[in-house]
DNA sequence: CGCGTTTGACCAGCGC
DNA sequence: GCGCTGGTCAAACGCG
């Protein structure tokens, strides 16, 4: 099933960047995969998404605000199960394996960027690197480093597009964006100082 | 020295 | 049952 994820992750060429795109195909119902989640932005360089609202709202995206096919929980992957051996799998592996089983949101997008990190204000730790079958590039494993936080990505290139990155989120942030707090704390500040008069 | 990356080993699920 | 594959672990290493 891998074999064909990048076959089938066809670009829509002038699709402004969204995530409201983030939809499953209307006939891939059971073939439902998050890299086939096609998002697309501008072909920059470096970019521009305002993950802020994104990811703040956008635990939204998680659990309160299901776009259908955007998310995968358990029962959406127990859907595909049949069809996608190898991402099904994966996750059994968690649940019943090192990990816990949890029902954890998972949406995927991909960018168009010569980055294959997206600077999203959180900080990522790196725990793994593995080379996927019918790839040239490998996949790249994140995890949170916030200590009470458990979101995990997945980056991987598309080797028919090396232009195109599949970013592929799990789960939801537990704490507010670091960097966005960073970048707040000044106004945030002066807004206090200036609320005392 | 702390933090992040690299990388080989290990584990579990699935298909045959 | 075996091999393949994906996901994770953890020790070693590098960098600021």
């Amino acid at each position: 099933m891998e074999q064909h994820l990048e076959e089938q992750a066809q670009l829509p060429q002038n699709i402004p960047y969204n995530f409201s795109p983030l939809l499953a195909p209307p006939g891939s119902s059971s073939q439902f995969n998050p890299l086939n989640l096609v998002t697309n932005q501008a072909v920059q360089p470096v970019p521009q998404i305002d993950w802020a609202s994104l990811l703040l709202s956008g635990a939204a995206v998680g659990s309160q605000q299901p776009v259908q096919g955007s998310l995968m929980n358990e029962e959406g992957e127990e859907n595909g199960a049949s069809g996608s051996s190898g991402s099904s799998s994966k996750e059994k592996g968690k649940s019943t394996g090192r990990g816990k089983k949890m029902t954890r949101p998972r949406f995927a997008f991909q960018t168009r960027s010569a980055n294959d990190i997206l600077d999203d204000g959180y900080r990522w730790r790196k725990y793994g690197q593995k080379a996927v079958k019918n790839s040239a590039y490998p996949r790249s494993y994140y995890r949170c480093t916030h200590h009470t936080c458990n979101v995990k990505k997945q980056v991987q290139r598309l080797s028919k597009d090396t232009s195109v990155v599949v970013t592929t989120y799990e789960g939801v942030h537990n704490h507010p964006c670091e960097k966005l707090m960073e970048a707040l704390s000044p106004l945030i500040k002066q807004i206090q100082f200036l609320s005392q008069f």
